[in-house]
DNA sequence: GCACTAAGGGTTACTTAGTGG
DNA sequence: CCACTAAGTAACCCTTAGTGC
């Protein structure tokens, strides 16, 4: 349904989590943690920012991976996110050669 | 004070515009867009997720932009959304090359 | 154990009205 | 015109309680 939604239910399932189980690691209080996973992951509600922020710790991606619109920016920021300092300097080298709008 | 704030003050200011003229161009009512876009770049309040994606169109930026926690991932997507096709698929593959965890 | 939902209370954002540079 | 704020209302999220697979 919306783009948060979508990446969570991605990230969540190749993680290998139930969706209690992630709201629990991320810190959310167990008895609504099912609840609340689920509310998000059917776009019911959407999460606060520093909610968003503990789940994208426990799976190891970067928050603004949630909040990609178009998967190939996703993509990328999940790539990025592994890299080491010197790895991340060229891929942002790289993007700067080749941007000519900012 | 929160990423948003820093983010929002960053790229307005880049862009040009006021508060209260970005806030109307992303299609905020126009008597309350001056408080609104000042809670948000003072940290006062967080815009919900279509507040943010209007706010970005209005400054040529990814949404996901104003998520990012550190600096170099905020560059990286700020060029990236610039690239053509081909120029993206550049970037990804980089980055996948050097990447090691995903 | 898993995904999912309705409903109400509590928390937060949005609006209004206004200050001062 | 600009940045910014207090206070009240409106809107939303979180919790509870529960269903069904």
């Amino acid at each position: 349904m919306t783009t948060i939604s979508k990446r969570l239910k991605e990230a969540r399932k190749a993680a290998g989590y139930s969706q209690e189980r992630l709201g629990i690691e991320a810190g959310i209080e167990p008895a609504s943690a099912s609840a609340r996973m689920n509310q998000y992951e059917k776009g019911v509600h959407e999460p606060g920012v520093s909610t968003m922020q503990q789940i994208a710790a426990v799976l190891n991606l970067p928050a603004a991976y949630f909040y990609c619109e178009d998967d190939e920016t996703a993509h990328l920021l999940q790539h990025f996110h592994c890299l080491t300092k010197a790895d991340r300097k060229q891929v942002v080298n790289l993007a700067k050669l080749l941007a000519f709008c900012g």
